[in-house]
DNA sequence: GTCTATATGTTGATAGAC
DNA sequence: GTCTATCAACATATAGAC
């Protein structure tokens, strides 16, 4: 495998370990056993847990900007459903999505991550306020608090939906996202 | 300090330290170093790390009952701010709830802390579901959704709050509540 | 880039004295 | 109930050979 290839694998696996299990809870023994190196060689890619991190939440934001290009020229439906697409894989697998698993770990992790989380969420709530009010200007969406409030509302929702989920079923996903989207479409 | 006492230090230094760090952040030691014993005392009063999860989850749930009781013949209005108080004390200690915190580690943790705290959030949805249910009968609460479809959007809208501030600010806890206030209240 | 070997610290947990 | 002493397992991280 390619130093690459490695290294992306390596980003790949933490991410799911993330959002599987939180980041505290895998170890670079953990990564050494799936991908069948040693940790000492994961180190090279890493320097520190750290670092990981930061890769994480890098290819988390390269993954949205791709989805963002790809629906920017589509009606404010779509869009919206591009947004809760980002969740709908997690529940079959019991996953919760980064920056829930990442904001109940965050006292224990380095500023530098908080920092990049924060820009990452900043993106995703722009993005939906953007998708919310085009929605609302076109007459496809309703609703009575700003295209800002209500994008909290939703990514809050949707955080917090596939937590729930966990415990719950994924019944519990598809009964919030149903009910939030009947909440602000207008037909 | 007697050991009652001291049980009850330790479940609760281990409940902020859940909504501070996430229950795989937090040792023994550090509520050694707090409460002022050893570690091995501790295991007197918890063997396991399980029995103080299932420990603070039954702390959690007594005092949940005591607010449900204590408002229960308060009109709807009341009876839903009784709930978001519940997430009032969180945020300027930037803590999250124990739901939160525990279910991004759900994967890691034994069976019967992930029954209790499905017991746990059953009984705040059935809660807070009758409130909504009480108010829309009486007409101060309006929404399309089912009193047990609009719970879970208000429950997963606070869970996630309180993590979204950890990143944006108490602002952003702030302005959640009061747009989903907003959405349901008549007047 | 990956390896072996190692350092250093931490974890949850137990045995047995007081 | 709390202590000392101890355990095996695990963590992140580094040095240096190949």
């Amino acid at each position: 495998m390619s130093a690459a290839n490695t290294r992306k694998t390596i980003v790949y696996l933490a991410t799911d370990m993330v959002r599987e299990k939180g980041f505290n809870a895998f170890s670079f023994q953990d990564i050494s056993r799936l991908v069948g190196i040693k940790t000492a060689s994961i180190h090279y890619h890493f320097p520190t847990k750290t670092d990981l991190a930061l890769a994480i939440i890098a290819a988390q934001t390269e993954e949205l900007d791709l989805l963002m290009a790809e629906v920017q020229d589509e009606e404010p439906g779509k869009q919206l459903q591009a947004f809760f697409s980002i969740y709908e894989d997690l529940c079959p697998h019991r996953q919760v999505c980064i920056v829930g698993s990442l904001s109940t770990d965050l006292n224990t992790l380095d500023d530098t991550v908080a920092k990049a989380l924060k820009a990452f969420t900043t993106k995703v709530l722009h993005w939906v306020g953007a998708i919310l009010k085009d929605g609302k200007k076109q007459g496809v969406f309703s609703f009575a608090a700003t295209p800002a409030q209500q994008a909290l509302v939703l990514v809050t929702n949707m955080m917090a939906s596939v937590q729930l989920a966990r415990l719950h079923g994924a019944d519990t996903y598809q009964t919030i996202k149903d009910t939030i989207i009947k909440s602000i479409k207008t037909k």
